[in-house]
RNA sequence: GUUCCUAUCGUCUAGUCUGGCCCAGGACACAGGCCUUUCGAGCCUGCAGCGCGGGUUCAAAUCCCGCUAGGAACACCA
């Protein structure tokens, strides 16, 4: 059996020996509490949508509380409906939350936007236990200093570390308003991570970062760390874009006075072209609900998101939200970023929607059928129920989404359009005039029209005129217009007699001379 | 520039810690074939990968060193 948690560590830095440590022992603890906290500045994209889903899985996994918080302290970004957006993706995709938006919890709010009380009195906790100080440079100066070394060399030189009460007022009297920096101090920072293993971080790259503007608003680094102290998460699990962030909050934790938790950065999610995912180059493409409004089954989006980054064998690749409850094991997760590439979701789409039975599958297919103006509410009667279901039998595994469903449209309108290719491939042949004229007698005649007794007739007319197997790609597109679709005999038959007759007459039509 | 992360088929990955069972396994995609009343289905076959260079070893995808390439962060963004 595969065990990736023993983790060796070598620090040249804190220690010349080296420590092992399992990383079983991370996540053997009592109370588990992780937190999913998107901005609600944009819809839920595939990268958060796994992060989710890892942080969920892990939750639910280890008997923990899976919580959601909303970290929308950028007020100008923030929306009403990517907030709604969010929680519908999350929601779709079966991802419950324990504590967070709509049902509370004990460690409410769980907006950052109404936490502003909170995050003013750990400021004053840091200043006053001396870890963090005012600092009245303005921004105006420190762009000057920036300027002289060239941006990437800058670092605060920690001038207003030791301001006398004289100078600060005088600099309040010149009406500088001060950021908060927080004092760095130390040698290194081991990030102790599920994915990664423990990262390790020399202080001296860091400087006195600010942690509150002077418009007197407290940074993320600083509010997401004082929430994830009080909402007592033990894991940070998240996008692998946080990691060089984590020393920074580490560095918080400590000055705190609060335990560090334990962390785990998700490779990121790349394009097929290898770059990042984001909304400004792919647009409603990385986002949850157009996946869901384009006929993907949130079951087919979970399997395969966990998939992105984490395996379990090299045999098992499809699992249903019960099995990942009980294989998901976050030390699985890879250490490399990975490229969504749709074909995989599509294949898997496919193969869930081949799961669902009959009953459901109509359900499911229901509102494309609607949105495709193919089906109106007055006209779903019990019989027509009947019908759709042998339609969605018929179809069977034709659909790689629940929108394909619009390739059988044939079977809804009155009017159908000939496909050109099939039409010379297939109709446009001697023989098919004829065969069509008798066809239509014998269709016109045929007592009971129904799957045996159509599929009988026809072979027996392809033997009886010797034309054999020849006769059915002409039937197929003389009345469905296509060269492909469900098979020839349910068509038939699902279409009726009536219609089977009147696309007959249409495609002869079609065929005179005339037209040609 | 500095710090940090990463590197197995086109893609998702197994294998790496515990070297030999791996001249690297599976899946998707792709190509070809078969079957079939059509087909995007099924069956079969094929294609294709350990980034590079050193070292250690009887033996390296696996351990060590170096390089290269990609990515992230370095904000009074989150």
């Amino acid at each position: 059996m595969f065990h990736v948690s023993r983790f060796t560590f070598y620090s040249p830095i804190i220690n010349s020996f080296k420590i092992n440590l399992n990383k079983e022992l991370w996540i053997k603890m009592n109370n588990i509490r992780v937190r999913f906290a998107p901005a609600p500045t944009g819809y839920l994209h595939i990268g958060g949508a796994r992060t989710a889903l890892f942080t969920w899985l892990f939750a639910r996994k280890n008997n923990g509380t899976f919580i959601l918080r909303i970290d929308d302290t950028d007020e100008a970004r923030s929306t009403e409906e990517s907030l709604r957006g969010i929680l519908d993706s999350l929601r779709w995709l079966g991802l419950d939350w324990d504590e967070g938006p709509e049902i509370g919890g004990p460690h409410a709010p769980y907006f950052q936007s109404e936490r502003t009380d909170i995050y003013q009195k750990h400021i004053q906790k840091l200043l006053d236990s001396g870890n963090a100080y005012h600092c009245y440079c303005t921004k105006e100066e420190i762009d000057a200093e920036k300027a002289k070394v060239g941006p990437w060399n800058y670092r605060y030189n920690g001038k207003c570390r030791q301001l006398t009460e004289a100078d600060k007022r005088h600099y309040e009297a010149e009406g500088r308003k001060p950021t908060v920096r927080l004092k760095v101090a130390g040698d290194a920072i081991v990030v102790p991570d599920l994915i990664k293993g423990y990262v390790e971080f020399k202080a001296e790259t860091l400087d006195d970062f600010i942690i509150v503007r002077s418009n007197g608003t407290p940074l993320y680094n600083f509010t997401s760390t004082v929430d994830d102290s009080l909402m007592r998460i033990t894991h940070v699990i998240r996008g692998e874009d946080h990691l060089t962030n984590t020393p920074k909050q580490i560095l918080i934790y400590q000055a705190l006075g609060f335990e560090t938790p334990k962390f785990a950065h998700a490779p990121t999610v790349l394009d097929t072209e290898g770059r990042k995912l984001s909304k400004r180059r792919h647009g409603e493409l990385v986002s949850i609900g157009f996946y869901r409004d384009n006929g993907y089954l949130p079951e087919a989006m979970v399997n395969f998101l966990v998939r992105l980054g984490w395996s379990y064998d090299d045999k098992e690749e499809m699992f249903t939200v019960d099995e990942l409850l009980e294989k998901f094991d976050i030390g699985r997760v890879g250490k490399s970023a990975s490229i969504f590439d749709i074909q995989k979701l599509k294949w898997l789409n496919r193969e869930y929607i081949m799961k669902r039975d009959i009953h459901d599958r109509t359900n499911l297919v229901i509102p494309f059928l609607r949105k495709a103006g193919l089906l109106n509410d007055d006209e779903l009667t019990t019989d027509r129920r009947v019908w759709l279901e042998k339609l969605v039998e018929a179809v069977g595994d034709r659909m790689t989404t629940l929108a394909d469903i619009e390739n059988s449209s044939f079977f809804f309108v009155d009017e159908i359009e000939y496909d050109k290719k099939a039409v010379k491939k297939s109709l446009k042949r001697d023989f098919v005039p004829g065969l069509l004229r008798d066809l239509k007698s014998i269709f016109a005649e045929l007592q009971p029209f129904d799957e045996n007794t159509v599929e009988a007739k026809i072979r027996e007319y392809a033997g009886q005129s010797g034309l054999g197997g020849k006769v059915m790609l002409p039937i197929r597109v003389a009345i469905t217009g296509k060269s492909f679709g469900p098979g020839l005999f349910e068509s038939l038959t699902l279409l009726g007699r009536d219609k089977v007759l009147q696309r007959i007459d249409k495609a002869m039509e079609l065929l005179r001379p005339t037209n040609t």
